[in-house]
DNA sequence: TTATTATATGAACAGATGCTCATATATAAA
DNA sequence: TTTATATATGAGCATCTGTTCATATAATAA
């Protein structure tokens, strides 16, 4: 499984594009409220109240975040009536997120 | 490669610990010069001069960057002299990172 | 010792971040 | 229309963050 062999690829000079999608990516995942709305989220959909009564926080809060993981498109929602259903959008994403989970986890 | 299946696992609440240690460590990842810092120790082990001048940053950015990148066991050391050649010291993270690059560079 | 080179560190400051509060918007029901 | 429910949004504020500047520390050479 794990790999021990030096691999030293040459030095490749990040360009400023990646560079700000990599750094607006992980500073998505950097902050407790929105690893706990996206880990939420992998176990399927759920509106806003449900988020906010099941994390324990202002319907607010979790607006908030989610308006900013729309805007990077880590998730989408579906309307039925005045309910919003948010679901996972990247699941390359949310991957890193859950690798990173299990590695802290020990 | 690709797998479309859907997989809805349970909901597995985060405990506190791993909150912070999941946050903390993209939080090292979230920041511009720390990720082009981390890029170049890819390429194998920099002085902290050397670090400086190929990024075109002071002398203090980099020190300051290594430290916490440090404390996080990101990255560790070497002395030789007065120089400090530093060097990744978490592959898994790194791994973390080089999957983000990539996939920002579509 | 003194001088030089390499790195670390603390203070200060501007800008970013995340929450709360109050309020606005949107859909549906009565 | 009015009312109720669900969600979005803007302002304000306390805290955090990343850089710069000046200076301190550490190892080495003269």
């Amino acid at each position: 499984m794990t790999n021990n062999n030096e691999q030293q690829p040459h030095y490749k000079c990040l360009d400023e594009e990646t560079l700000f999608v990599v750094s607006q990516t992980f500073k998505a995942l950097s902050d407790p409220t929105r690893i706990r709305i996206l880990n939420l989220l992998c176990s399927g959909e759920h509106s806003v109240n449900n988020i906010a009564e099941t994390l324990d926080l202002s319907q607010s809060t979790i607006s908030h975040q989610l308006r900013f993981l729309k805007n990077l498109r880590l998730v989408k929602f579906r309307r039925e009536g005045t309910t919003l259903y948010y679901t996972k959008d990247d699941d390359h994403i949310m991957n890193l997120l859950q690798q990173a989970i299990e590695h802290a986890a020990h």
